[in-house]
DNA sequence: CCTGTCATGTAAGAAGTTACATGATTCA
DNA sequence: TGAATCATGTAACTTCTTACATGACAGG
């Protein structure tokens, strides 16, 4: 939410909006879930809200990034975790939020990334060799689906590292 | 949780290594969730549990899934719902519990997941082609990501439907 | 006239987490 | 001697959801 906030200045409603639409693939919350989180915000001192007035609405509250939630995102975009809590989405996240910091910053998210899916094309492939014949083909097919992504997201990497220059 | 019971008769201890192991890639509770949904699937009829008596530990708790806790499972994965609540780790988790129902109901799961990639392709294409000069690399490369495995997966759908036979 | 958009929020509850509590056994 | 494995569970908390409450205005 913060990395939302800090793409431009937007009240609640705005932001249910604009989430689906950008990180809507990863993560998008619930109208009623950012109108708790935003002034949690405020109180962290890491956003600010301006009301504006409307005639027949609700006053608008306009949220925006202060100096130090700037900071803030700016260090978690920064933060290399070669296995996060929230998973692979945690990286596509900190690379649509890449404005905030450096390019080289982003590289070394990608380079974390891909090592996660390293491992985890590793630990399917290991799987993969220790089926046996009883077990179900359904095993073998789910398998095959990490597989396949694991390998495709491996070649994306090269491809985001020739984008990024 | 009643997929990985309908497995094999199970203690919740054993089930947070199972889930580990075999759905962790998609979903994976923590043990004190399962101490707590277990006895709700033996509250409604699910599951029953038997106590196995052990010395130097804690009895054992052991969980077998009920014909109810199987035809309720098996109703759920032959469910079909082209863009389900929890996303694409659904359909996977519906094929891999696909040993309580007929490889033609894995069929109408997979071509589900299709049109739901597909969907989500074309909207992927979509803003891209949108893309003006201004916008910052990283939204280009977000969505190269899921594009990639968005058609991957496309792939991943037609060996999966060859392997079914 | 009805549906959708704009606009904020509360209430109740589901789902999940970490940390705590207990305690024997086994292995390096 | 200390860590890991086996084994169950509670307490407190966070996150997030749906449904409810309110109300004007625009467009078909």
């Amino acid at each position: 939410m913060l990395g939302l906030v800090a793409e431009g200045p937007r009240s609640g409603y705005d932001l249910a909006q604009v989430a689906a639409r950008s990180t809507g693939y990863l993560w998008a919350p619930s109208r009623s879930q950012i109108y708790k989180v935003l002034p949690r915000l405020v109180e962290r001192g890491l956003a600010r809200s301006t009301a504006i007035e409307q005639q027949g609405r609700p006053d608008k509250a306009v949220y925006e990034v202060t100096a130090a939630g700037r900071r803030t995102l700016r260090a978690w975009v920064e933060t290399v975790d070669d296995d996060p809590d929230g998973g692979a989405p945690i990286f596509l996240l900190k690379i649509l939020f890449g404005f905030v910091s450096t390019p080289d910053a982003i590289r070394g998210q990608i380079a974390a990334y891909r090592r996660l899916l390293e491992r985890n094309l590793a630990a399917f492939e290991r799987q993969e060799a220790g089926l046996t014949e009883d077990e179900p083909v359904y095993s073998l097919i789910a398998l095959r689906h990490g597989i396949a992504r694991a390998r495709a997201t491996l070649a994306w990497a090269d491809e985001a590292e020739r984008l990024l220059g």
